[in-house]
Parts: C-alpha cells; structure tokens; sequence
DNA sequence: AACTCCTGTAACGATATGGTTACGCATTAT
DNA sequence: ATAATGCGTAACCATATCGTTACAGGAGTT
C-alpha cells in the first residue's frame, strides 16, 4: 500500500527551475548574465554549440523566469532574473544544519532516529 | 568565432549534483531521508512509482554521493548525505547578491553594464 | 526595393531518462 | 531444507532532451 509521502508536494515547488539548472549551458548562460545583459547572438558566440541550440536553452530559460527578454533594434536583449532562484536557495536552506553539524554527530543522530523509528515498527512483523 | 566562455568550467562543477536534483522524485526522496535513515523499500512505499523504479533513483543518488547505503541484516538502510549540496549551495551563494538589490536598482544597472558594452563594441560595427 | 544582420522555429536524429515487469540472489523465518 | 522477505538488475518501452541543418521574418542598411 502506498503512502503518498506528503514530503513530495514540498519537492514539486519549482520543478522548473530546478529542471532548467540540470544543464551545465544554461546554468554557464547564467553566469554570464550576471556580468551584464546581453543579446542573443553574443551569448550564443561564448559556446561551443550552434546558435539555434542556445536559442533553444534561452526558451527555456525565458519559460523557467529565469531571464527576461526585450528587442533592441534587431537585438533580443537577454537579462537576468535571479528571483526564481530564491525557491532553490530555501530548499537548500532546509539542508544547512546537516552540513553545520559534524559528520560524526550527524550519523549517530541519523543512525538513533533508524534505531527508533524500528522499534516502533517492531510490533509489526514477528 | 568561438570564445569557450570561462564561465563554462565553473557550471562543470558538481554536474552530477544538480542532475540528480533535476526528479522531483529524487529531491522527496532526500526531504524523506532528512527525517532520519530508512530501508530501501520503506523509502518506496512512500511514493507512487514501483519499487524498482525507487531503487534506480536510489543508484542515482548514491552515484551522485547524496546518500549512503548501508547493509543492516536484510534491508539495505539509506542515510542522507548532505555534503555534494555545499557546492550547489556556493553556486546559488553568486547570485544572492542579485535579489538582496531591490529589483529597480538590478535593472538599472543591469542596463548600464549592456550600454557600456555596447558602446566598446560599436568601433566593430558601422 | 533589395540586401544584410539578428534571431526564433521547424524538422529531424541520437541518446538520455524514467517508468514497467520479470528475474536473481541474499538473508531471515518456518 | 524450504519458504518468504527485501532489494538490486536486466530487458524493454515511451517520451524527453539536446544537438544539428534549413528556413522564415522583422529591423536596419544601401
């Protein structure tokens, strides 16, 4: 019988973000926005891949929010919006104590709570 | 002409991280695991995907050093392993800077930077 | 008006991804 | 010894992903 884990609704916040950062070019387009906007075609010239395939990481950056888009003359300035990303950081945050923690302490603590959880399930089996 | 953006080596960086954390899946998976270690299959019964299905993120994720397995009698108990999250968390620490900047004052200079580059680049063009 | 520049989209192909069922192998229970 | 439990892997399938080349259309240039 299945559960449904409540945790997952929590995961599903931001799943396009978090898919649009899977790609190491996109997540490299963005870094290279933080140094300032820029269009399209100068963008594409910093990557070893053809012009049309950075289009195509830009749609779906521009999809994610994850930058804006407005015409210069026969430029498409791309700029960055890094406000998506807050959605990323917090979940993060949630694992920061672990890392804060020592590792030592941090398996003997992981390692009780299994020995805990078992006991209460003991009554279950024989 | 190609530039090989420098950027580029940076997003190299924990490639296998960000991946693993592309499944909404496998991001409940480890919300799940930071309530303390479980069993392999304790683990998929709180999803609605089969078993194996589970135990391939399960790879994944142990690939990717996210967590640690160990054998425990006949159940194979899963411990989170935060550490690999450091280096996304570095990565997102780049742009904090960018949404602690009220969002007028990051457009405003945002437009300067592209204007500035512009301007170094017209002595190119006609 | 004709031409060039900049960029998005369409169509296609190779490979990756995420799911399923069937199976094998240890470990514990009977 | 035999059966049952727990879990990983293999084989397979559908769809997604990321790249390419060819093409179209709007904006400046001549």
């Amino acid at each position: 019988m299945r559960h449904r884990s409540v945790t997952y609704s929590t995961a599903r916040h931001s799943e396009a973000t978090f898919q649009a950062l899977a790609d190491p070019t996109r997540r490299a387009v963005l870094d290279l926005l933080r140094r300032g906007a820029q269009p399209a075609g100068q963008i594409a010239s910093a990557f070893p891949v053809s012009r049309p395939a950075i289009s195509k990481h830009l749609r779906l950056l521009r999809r994610a929010h994850l930058v804006r888009e407005h015409r210069e003359g026969r430029h498409r300035v791309y700029q960055l919006n890094p406000e998506p990303l807050r959605a990323v950081d917090s979940w993060i945050e949630q694992y920061r104590q672990f890392w804060t923690a020592s590792l030592n302490n941090l398996k003997s603590f992981v390692e009780a709570e299994y020995a805990r959880e078992q006991e209460a399930d003991s009554r279950k089996h024989k």
